[in-house]
DNA sequence: AGCCTTTGACCAGCG
DNA sequence: TCGCTGGTCAAAGGC
């Protein structure tokens, strides 16, 4: 692992900010109000923060997943993330997914493992960056299509970032996608203009459930019932993060994490030294 | 006006 | 070599 230390470093550092923000968003969740008005600024403020912690979380998976990829590329890398509504607790899930091929360019095919990760999520829309559809596809023996995005900042700062959701599962009250991320996202999408409030909409809801399922309200489905859930790829195998996260208590009813405990687990599981 | 999704066509890898 | 398949392009229309 050769670059292994700055990239943990890096990692870190962006947990510690996803850590602060959701922080934040914790002591808004916290606050009680019977007021509708203030409910509809509390969620104005609640989904920005979210949707910028979800982005440093993600921004840290994608540098533990390239780190791994290049001490072992022949076993790919699965996320799962399950980012459920906080009525539900869900625990989270690693595993390793072989032989699995995704398509690269025009037509070129090739395998996932470098630049490439798989997470596994009830909630596709919104992973804390703005995605832009570029096509959609009915696969052969599948019962749901295909979707394509690219970086919404593609053209204006050359971000490569891509990813592919495709609907696995249609359980009536959890619906599962896979979502395929490509290259790591080069924009600094935090300085740039927000969207729109149609372009969010669009943006961040934007996957089609096959099985026509109303989708819940957009800050229900945001909430999850953890905050971050991570793989462990080849060289982390021997640690097991699902101990991390069901050491975490969370109090369902307050959505109360215990986020120092939580921190304390990452920052101790990104600094694992692969004993190579 | 600008950015989005949709959708059919096109292209290239693979068996 | 050829047909199938999946990823991308680009025009059209919507918001």
């Amino acid at each position: 692992m050769g670059n292994s230390k700055l990239g943990t470093a890096a990692a870190i550092s962006e947990v510690v900010r996803g850590y602060d923000i959701i922080k934040q968003l914790q002591g808004l969740l916290q606050l009680k109000s019977r007021k509708a008005q203030d409910e509809v600024q509390m969620q104005e403020l609640a989904q920005p923060l979210f949707r910028e912690g979800l982005q440093a979380l993600n921004h840290a998976l994608s540098i533990l997943n390239s780190s791994v990829s290049k001490v072992e590329v022949k076993s790919e890398i699965v996320v799962i993330e399950s980012a459920s509504p906080v009525h539900s607790n869900n625990g989270s899930m690693v595993s390793y997914a072989s032989d699995q091929r995704i398509e690269n360019g025009r037509g070129k095919r090739r395998r996932v493992g470098e630049n490439s990760w798989i997470t596994n999520t009830t909630m596709p829309c919104d992973d804390g960056y703005q995605w832009r559809k570029y096509g959609d596809k009915k696969l052969t023996g599948s019962n749901f299509s295909r979707s394509y995005f690219r970086c919404t900042y593609k053209e204006e700062q050359g971000c490569q970032a891509k990813k592919v959701v495709q609907q696995t599962s249609d359980k009536l009250d959890m619906p599962l996608f896979q979502v395929t991320y490509t290259n790591k996202h080069t924009c600094n999408s935090q300085n740039t203009r927000s969207p729109s409030p149609t372009q969010q909409k669009s943006t961040f809801c934007s996957i089609k459930q096959d099985n026509s399922i109303n989708q819940k309200s957009h800050l229900q489905e945001c909430l999850p019932s953890r905050p971050l859930q991570l793989n462990q790829g080849s060289c982390f195998g021997d640690i097991n993060l699902r101990q991390i996260i069901s050491s975490t208590s969370m109090n369902e009813i307050n959505c109360e994490w215990d986020l120092d405990s939580l921190l304390r687990d990452f920052v101790d599981f990104a600094s694992y030294d692969c004993p190579l």
